[in-house]
DNA sequence: AAATACAGCAACCGCTGTTAG
DNA sequence: TCTAACAGCGGTTGCTGTATT
């Protein structure tokens, strides 16, 4: 059914719309209801073809239009929806009241999808992304922390990091060694007995099964981590196949995150540790941001880390210093496994 | 101060699904 | 059942303001 666009009959307006037009768009709208957009244009008085009428209407004018910089709950939405529903923006807005569909398209591709893509997650599937992971590298530099790796196992697609751990075994006598000598446990994988002890220092800061599932701010449900204020979209998602939102969003879990936000937050706040020396609990509320329950205000620009405001650079510039990899380009992930 | 590059966003384009005749 | 009109959606464009050189 070829047609020809509307505005491309002669004397239609095009472009920004003036004041005067906004005007009489509301105007006619409060009085007619929206609706009958071919005709509303002519009826309005205005030289616009009714698809503009509407767009401009349901993206501009609309009096529930929230406008605004985005909360940080709402991109923690927005990206916890996109990674279940993809560029469904319609479907992702009907879940932001005052959001459209446009808005959210825009924030995604001017903010969220290039953050992502910065701290190596693709943002289309929500993983990582291994044609970026150079980890021979990263196993090789003489930084690298064999525990670190392992202490985000179960973080990670655990492919990732029987991965890693065939290289180093083979390529870094070095980092071998620390991985015999480490007394590494799962967190995820611990049984009843006590075995908290004998975890790493960055292992333990690990929440187990039943601290994520006591977490007042997250619930894990088929696998799937969502907060609170998120609707439960009911969807079955795979285990294998999981990143969850902490890898995905600024509030990234990270190894070894409680020396760095420490060392970082404890210059200007009040931050605390979380696992004393005895301690193994893991305190969600330290690092993932004030629920939309709290009474403290938020904005799109800042989180909270234990009552101190981090700005999006500053929550940048954490993850990129504990979450970039590199890959050599056409490395074949499933080649290694 | 001017030129250029970049980011953000409103608006448009074109396709698809729905509905009424 | 078919067809055309309409409404909605996602991708893309282009304008504007800001930052950088």
């Amino acid at each position: 059914m070829g047609r020809s666009p509307c505005c491309d009959k002669t004397g239609l307006k095009k472009g920004p719309w003036t004041q005067e037009e906004d005007l009489k768009l509301t105007q006619f709208i409060q009085i007619h209801g929206p609706g009958n957009w071919r005709t509303l244009p002519e009826n309005a008085g205005l030289q616009r073809c009714g698809k503009s009428c509407r767009l401009r209407w349901t993206n501009y004018l609309r009096p529930d239009i929230r406008r605004g910089r985005f909360s940080f709950e709402e991109e923690e939405t927005i990206i916890q929806l996109h990674s279940v529903l993809g560029n469904k923006w319609s479907a992702i807005a009907s879940r932001l009241p005052g959001r459209t569909d446009n808005e959210i398209k825009n924030y995604w591709n001017t903010h969220i999808r290039k953050r992502l893509l910065k701290n190596g997650i693709d943002p289309v599937t929500h993983r990582p992304r291994l044609d970026l992971l150079d980890l021979s590298s990263v196993l090789k530099s003489a930084s690298f922390n064999l525990s670190n790796l392992l202490s985000i196992q179960t973080l990670v697609n655990p492919q990732v990091l029987r991965l890693a751990t065939l290289l180093a075994s083979s390529s870094n006598q070095e980092n071998k060694e620390l991985f015999l000598n480490t007394n590494v446990i799962n967190p995820m994988n611990q049984n009843s007995t006590d075995q908290t002890t004998n975890v790493t220092a960055s292992t333990s800061l690990l929440p187990t099964n039943q601290q994520w599932n006591q977490s007042p701010n997250m619930q894990v449900n088929n696998g799937q981590c969502f907060s609170n204020n998120l609707v439960n979209l009911n969807v079955q998602t795979s285990q294998e196949n999981l990143i969850p939102p902490y890898l995905i969003d600024d509030s990234i879990i990270l190894p070894k995150y409680s020396e760095q936000i420490t060392s970082q937050a404890s210059e200007n706040s009040s931050f605390q540790p979380s696992n004393s020396e005895n301690n193994t609990n893991f305190d969600m509320d330290s690092i993932f941001p004030t629920p939309i329950s709290s009474s403290t205000p938020l904005d799109s620009s800042s989180m909270f880390i234990n009552g101190s405001t981090t700005t999006d650079d500053e929550i940048q510039s954490y993850c990129g210093k504990n979450f970039s990899f590199e890959l050599p380009q056409g490395l074949e992930f499933d080649d290694f496994l």
